[in-house]
Parts: structure tokens; C-alpha cells; sequence
RNA sequence: GUGAUUGUAGCUCAGUCGGUUAGAGCGCCGGAUUGUGGUUCCGGAGGUCGCGGGUUCGAGCCCCGUCUUUCACCCCA
């Protein structure tokens, strides 16, 4: 028989990897609960009218497409398959799998618009699979957890996503750095080098800018039509990267000027620091990068990507603002503004780091051991009363060797077992051992019971 | 999608120039101990050498294909 194996890019976690996942699941619904989120499922499958379009190019084709039920052949034509499978595929396939989780909620919202409270807040917490190449921190199969606000264009909703990721990171541990921009800015810069309207190209390659550099940055652009005399208008922004974000923010203001949607951007992001301000939150390691730009297309204010610090690995956080997201699902106007945790990101940042508590999601408290019969007639009580108590307790079901079951104790990490044999059943004393100590008492049920309800 | 890289016991890995019956450590199972784990000692089980084809008298080792792992590019959480 053939060894089972996983689908590419997928991963199975075993009880000691969900047990530090979970961690980062309450940590993160934690925040988002507090701060007045709903949550929502959606199915992991959606229409593929949905999604396509929404990711541009090369997201279209990182999409899972799911064949048609039934015989999906039926009525293809030669020519069908000679027109190639790109014109093929809308016909075999109709259902594709989410690659995120805002374009979900986007139609979720325009599906339920006259139902929601407006302004809408809800967080999300599920998969998402994307068709491309696995490598470090990533995966075909991962899990984001999405928090948005719809129906509010309050730069106080973005000035609330900064306090949620600072608190978020805050309790994991993690130290980070959370990188900001605006989409007007960027169109600004556009505007202002004579390139309008090319934000999208210019982004790509300026994001570029701290891995490849300045030149590469510069030879990529010329490739791509820009002339020498624009990239020499281009050149204050690579004189940003060390400086304080107020004195940046002077700069932009003295280059962008000309520019009105750049003075906006600039506006909006002064307007937003203020407010992180008021709140309270001063020394959060907030770091303005003009360079930043994100791939999806439907942002149009500001963008936020968080990186740990001390490892290499993508950004573990991203969002931003979007004014049109559910305009293409036919309900314009209604602007919003997200956050997005990449959970399996953040595991593998933690796991680097070494940052898990050691105690974290700690599982069965006491294993109850009955030598026989008659013991486990005294056990059985006292492992629903543990149990009553909110006392993790189990029994071992087989009546075996005590070396058999003090091994059980030891492979699942239990602190504490408590052996029950003729002896304690006679006298009511049952002995209780610490199994990190090695130490054993004898006690009575209720002591045992208060000692592990302390 | 492009370019590399990996695969031998449950895990981590040896395996010489292509040569007879593929090894070690850890783990697992049993015993030393019919009421005491984590230490010790003794014994044991466990392999389609990723899969398929080819070269050869002979392949874990060489060649081709394929899958898988990891990494970079593109892009992204």
C-alpha cells in the first residue's frame, strides 16, 4: 500500500502546534472582541465571478478553481479545447476557493446591506488558499484573521486598527514594526514626477527599494518607460528611510505640494498619527515608508504592513483603506477599512524567536490511576467533581501496569496523577503524586480536589 | 510560471569506487520490577532506500521522468 502523503503546501497540526495556534487565536480574537467586532463566517468556497478581478493578474491565477459537479464535459466542443484553458475554464469551472477574506465580507455586506448596523464591524478568522509556490512563510493553505469596519470613512477607525495591532503584538510578545503609507500619497508622487495615474508600476518597483536598492530600483523603472528626467524627480524619496516621521512628514508637504491628493494623503496619515496620540498609545514603532505599497489593487487611502524584528520573513500583518471595495458588487460608495493577522506567520515568527509561554493551553491537570475494580469505583466520583470544578481530569481506561499508566502521565506532560490500589481505598487516603517533583502525599478526595482547584 | 535543492526505520542522519544479508543514535515494544514514571541494564520489532522507467553480471549510489521538501525570483499573509 502507498504511503499517505499531504497536497502540496498544506500541513497537518498535531495537539502541541494547535495548542500555541490557539494561543495566537484567543490573543487576536481578544482584541478584535474588545474593540467591538462581531464575527462572521463565510463558506470557503464562493462563486468565481466573485472573486476574480478583485486581485488583478497574478492574483487570478493563484486561485484554487473547483471542477463542476457532475459531468463537467458535457457539451465541450474540439474547439472548446483548442480555444486553450483560460477561455476553458469559466465553462468546467463556476466555484473557486477564497484567497482572502475582505472580498468574502465585501459581498457578504452588499448581500445584507439593508440588515447591518451601520457603521458594520466583524472579524473573521478562517482559511484561505492560494495556488503558488511554497517557500518560507508560505503556504497554500493558511489562515488570516481579518478585522473591517464598513460604512465609515472616520479616520478614527484607522487610527483604532494601529492600537489593535500594537495590542496584539504587545500580548504575543512580539516585538514590531508597523509600516505605513497612503495610496493618495503614492498617487501623488505620480502626479508630481509627471507620471499620473502609473502609481500602480511605480509602486511595484519602489517596493522593492530595501531589498534590491536604489539603482536596481532605478534601472527597473526605465525598463518600464520612465524617463530620466522623471526619475530625477523621483530622487527626494529615496533621502526618507532614517528620518523621524515628523520631519518626514514636513518633506513630503515641501516635495508634494503641487499635488492636491498628495496633500490629502499627507493629511490623513498627519490626522491619523494625532489620534493613535489621543488615545494614548505614544511609543507605538509606528515608521512611515513611502516605498510601501501592497500588491492588492482595491486600497485607496492608507496601507499598514506589520514585520517582526529579528527575523527574515514576510510581513505578518497587512491592511488598509478601501473606498469601493463593494462597488464592484454593484453597492458604490461605502468605504471601509481593514486589518489582516497572518496567523501561520506569526506561529513561525514566535517558534523562531522562542517566544510561546511554556505553559501555554496546558492539557489534562490529573490522571487518576485505579489498581482495580474496586479503586476505580473510588475514582470515578472524584473525576466528576474534578471535572465539576473545571479541573482537566482523566481516568485511564484500561487496568494495567502502573508503570504503563505513570507513562501515559509522562508522554502527555500531566502534573499530577493520583494512584488508587486497595490500600487507599480502605483507608481513604489516596496517594497523590507530583510528577514534576516526584513528590507523593497521602490525602483524602477533598483534599486532592482543593488542591487542584487552588 | 522561472531557476536551484531535498528524499534511506516513527524522528535525526550515516552508507566508501556501483559489489554479497542497508547501519547508528533517539523513540517504540517486552523484560529486570504482579503498587510507582522521568535515571540504569538486558532483549526485540521495525525498510518497496519517495515512485516509475533505464544502464549494468550487479543500483540506496549512475541516467531519464514524476512526485515531494526546502530556497530564491515573480507575487504575497
Amino acid at each position: 500500500m502507498q504511503k499517505p502523503t499531504l497536497p502540496k503546501g498544506t500541513r497537518d497540526f498535531g495537539p502541541e502546534q494547535m495548542r500555541n495556534r490557539l494561543f495566537i487565536f484567543d490573543t487576536i480574537r481578544h482584541t478584535f472582541k474588545r474593540f467591538g467586532f462581531q464575527p462572521l463566517e463565510t463558506p470557503s468556497m464562493e462563486n468565481l465571478s466573485t472573486l476574480t478581478g478583485k486581485y488583478g493578474n497574478e492574483g487570478d491565477q493563484l486561485l484554487y478553481k473547483i471542477l463542476n459537479s457532475g459531468d463537467y464535459a458535457a457539451g465541450l466542443t474540439e474547439l472548446d479545447l483548442a480555444s486553450g484553458s483560460k477561455k476553458l475554464t469559466p465553462s468546467i469551472a463556476e466555484k473557486g476557493l477564497r484567497y482572502d477574506l475582505t472580498v468574502p465580507f465585501a459581498r457578504y455586506v452588499v448581500m445584507n446591506r439593508n440588515n447591518l448596523p451601520m457603521p458594520f464591524k466583524r472579524y473573521q478568522m478562517q482559511p484561505v488558499w492560494r495556488a503558488d509556490r511554497p517557500q518560507k512563510g508560505r503556504y497554500r493553505e493558511f489562515y488570516q484573521c481579518d478585522a473591517d469596519v464598513v460604512g465609515t470613512d472616520s479616520l478614527l477607525c484607522e487610527a483604532e486598527i494601529v492600537l489593535m495591532i500594537d495590542d496584539v503584538f504587545r500580548n504575543l510578545g512580539i516585538d514590531y514594526t508597523l509600516k505605513v503609507n497612503n495610496r493618495k500619497i503614492l498617487a501623488g508622487i505620480a502626479e508630481v514626477i509627471g507620471v499620473p495615474g502609473q502609481e500602480a508600476t511605480l509602486s511595484v518597483a519602489i517596493d522593492k527599494l530595501d531589498k534590491i536598492g536604489r539603482d536596481k530600483v532605478q534601472d527597473e523603472l526605465r525598463e518600464r518607460g520612465f524617463s530620466d528626467e522623471t526619475l530625477t524627480k523621483l530622487s527626494p524619496l529615496f533621502a526618507f528611510s532614517e528620518l523621524p516621521l515628523d520631519q518626514v512628514l514636513v518633506q513630503l508637504t515641501t516635495w508634494l505640494g503641487a499635488s492636491e491628493t498628495a496633500r490629502i494623503g499627507i493629511a490623513e496619515l498627519q490626522e491619523m498619527i494625532q489620534l493613535v496620540g489621543q488615545y494614548g498609545l505614544a511609543d507605538a514603532p509606528i515608521e512611515f515608508d513611502p516605498t510601501l505599497a501592497r500588491g492588492l489593487s482595491y486600497y485607496t487611502g492608507a496601507i499598514f504592513e506589520v514585520k517582526a524584528r529579528g527575523v527574515s520573513i514576510g510581513s505578518i500583518s497587512g491592511g488598509g483603506r478601501y473606498d469601493n471595495l463593494t462597488g464592484t458588487f454593484g453597492m458604490p460608495g461605502l468605504s471601509g477599512v481593514g486589518i489582516s493577522f497572518g496567523v501561520d506567520r506569526i506561529y513561525d515568527v514566535m517558534e523562531e524567536l522562542k517566544l510561546f509561554p511554556a505553559g501555554v493551553g496546558q492539557g489534562t491537570q490529573v490522571l487518576l490511576i485505579p489498581f482495580d475494580l474496586e479503586a476505580r469505583s473510588v475514582a470515578l466520583p472524584l473525576l466528576s467533581q474534578l471535572r465539576e470544578s473545571g479541573v482537566a481530569a482523566e481516568v485511564y481506561p484500561d487496568l494495567t501496569k502502573v508503570k504503563k499508566m505513570m507513562d501515559y502521565a509522562n508522554a502527555k506532560a500531566i502534573p499530577y496523577v493520583v494512584l488508587i490500589g486497595s490500600e487507599e481505598v480502605q483507608t481513604g487516603l489516596l496517594s497523590v503524586k507530583n510528577m514534576v517533583t516526584g513528590e507523593q502525599t497521602k490525602m483524602t478526595a477533598d483534599a486532592v480536589l482543593s488542591l487542584l482547584t487552588l
